[in-house]
DNA sequence: TTGTAAGCGTTATCAC
DNA sequence: GTGATAACGCTTACAA
């Protein structure tokens, strides 16, 4: 072999075990936590590493321990900010755990089957799942394994293992509570059917909102379209360009951030008050809602505690066994609601919601 | 141990062996195709493999080889688009060269340092990185390491790597001439000054494109400012809502999407028909680009192809040894241009670019 | 071409 | 608690 090509890093246990004058198998125990007791041993054993530079060749341990330290995300292709967002919280989640990521991205769901499939072979200690849009029940069928899987986000129960998901209900009932706090009586919703079911719930939620929060809505106000920018400001002039004697709402909640801003490029034109007169509120962040002007109060999906959720879902599984196996039931089904983002588009309220 | 836990799967390379009653050796042979006959023996071990289901452990394979298959990618954590496509190209690319991608994202250039020198110590064959926003020269600093690195996007080469980048000279004249070829005499532009250096070599290759393609720009259609629609709603109403008389331009080039809709919307408010009156192109597609009324004409990153080059120098490097080694110079520096994604917002010429 | 056998670096087992 | 030693599953000289 030629030189060029060679280890990584001169380093390995031996040498530590070397230096530190113990046998491998205490370097072993003091790395990885098994040696509780910190006596002059661990301490020159933790020493020796550090000055050889040394870490762990993972390869070696998951060969022999059968635990890789890896977690598996399967995704679609989407170039959504939303699956942007979520890969970056499952990655600091893994990291912060001490774990890698390994991510497998397919627009299929012929292809992401394929891919779990792979992920379940070998290197992977538990595997996170965002099926495909259009994926049906045969994500995992005729897969058996010991590995962990959880499905993160979709709108049914596609692989009958731990499920979590956003609460779309809970997350517009938030959002009508949040403009009624402040002072809306009467509220429109312009939704994105995009979703079918998530978008179908949503609006049924938001409705029964209506009658738990006594607030009014026309049904001229709820309108169903796609989530473009250019829509919001036309639905925007259509319910608020009649005049001054029109009965319009005082509040507007939008499926997408881009509806939202058409919605308040629209008021500004008319030069109706943003919160003052209507305030205005998107179900979904994005990077435009909190640089428009005025900034536009939104909702986001807690991903940092979905992430780690998984994690423990994942952790729990390893440490139980399969949960087919422990547990009768198709898996746990963790569901979360949107949280509020407030910023400038609804009027000041009791509480203060940090904007990251 | 508990018997929930054992191997993944039961079929490892002595039960093929076994079973095509052949020695392991010629499995792997086989199986890795460094043996080329396909004779009764080759069936037979795939045969057997098929049946029992079974792929190499790439752990043992690892251990043994020194090789991976696995590419590392360090990233920081912006939630815009362009990283996430960026993801997605570089994962189908590694998965058509049937290897793994780790990923790992951080917002700060200390975490992406650290995280760099943990993908060098073991378990990848290459390493893609996109620099943070704000990473000094030091990314790589303290780190020598036998494993390809090469950096993706990026102002400057921080690394001293390959590096591969997009031309943002070659990419605005591309629009300019774009617009020029289907009729326009004059241009705006819409500037992002976001990405500094960027922004800055972006804005003085338009002009220099003024001169060469022999363009007009008034010096109040040069704008610099964020990239929201509303800004470019602001923009708009100013240049065109002048009245009848007033001198505008017959094209408006943005840097951002966001910033084209707000353009589109204060046309199509001041009536004035687009691409007919004036044809709009924005630098920089996203997923709102395809869906405004008319659909924005807009620039992409031949992204796929930049994820090919990064894994062709990547095995080129492994190949050769060390570029750093054979090679004195810094490293190849290779720039692709961004490539105009032609919709209803500018006319339709010659040529016809494919929407993917 | 094929089989035999020696490792790769780590963790688990079993004596002490 | 510590150290010797045997695996883990695979690739690759080397011998046949």
């Amino acid at each position: 072999m030629a030189s060029s090509h060679g280890k990584q890093n001169g380093a390995s246990i031996t040498n530590v075990a070397a230096l530190a004058d113990v046998s491998i198998a205490t370097v072993s125990r003091v790395l990885s936590g098994r040696r509780t007791k910190d006596d002059d041993i661990a301490r020159r054993v933790r020493k020796a590493a550090r000055e050889l530079n040394y870490s762990v060749n993972s390869a070696a341990s998951a060969l022999r321990s059968d635990v890789s330290n890896t977690i598996a995300l399967s995704m679609p292709a989407t170039s959504t900010l939303m699956a942007a967002s979520v890969v970056t919280a499952i990655s600091e989640a893994v990291s912060a755990a001490h774990m890698q990521l390994l991510v497998g991205i397919d627009s299929t769901a012929a292809a992401q089957h394929r891919r779990v499939k792979e992920f379940c072979r070998h290197p992977a200690d538990g595997i996170i799942v965002l099926p495909c849009p259009h994926a049906g029940m045969s994500l995992t069928r005729g897969i058996t394994t010991d590995t962990p899987i959880i499905q993160l986000l979709g709108s049914t129960n596609l692989l009958r293992h731990d499920w979590i998901s956003i609460d779309n209900g809970a997350s517009i009932e938030l959002a009508v509570t949040h403009v009624v706090e402040r002072g809306a009586t009467s509220v429109a919703y312009l939704s994105d059917a995009v979703g079918s079911s998530d978008g179908a719930e949503t609006l049924l939620a938001f409705q029964s909102s209506l009658n738990m929060l006594r607030v009014r809505a026309d049904s001229a106000w709820i309108t169903i379209d796609n989530g473009t920018v250019q829509r919001g400001f036309a639905d925007t002039m259509r319910m608020f360009g009649g005049g001054t004697t029109a009965d319009v709402p005082e509040a507007v909640i939008c499926s997408s951030s881009d509806t939202a801003i058409g919605v308040l490029i629209a008021l500004g034109q008319l030069s109706i008050n943003v919160p003052g007169q209507v305030q205005v509120v998107s179900l979904q962040d994005n990077e435009a809602a909190a640089s428009s002007s005025p900034a536009l109060t939104s909702m986001r999906a807690p991903l940092q505690q979905m992430a780690a959720e998984s994690l423990r879902l994942i952790a729990n599984a390893r440490a139980n066994g399969t949960g087919a196996e422990t547990d009768p039931r198709l898996g746990r089904h963790v569901m979360f609601p949107r949280r509020v983002i407030a910023r400038e588009s609804t009027r000041e309220g009791t509480d203060e919601s940090a904007d990251a």
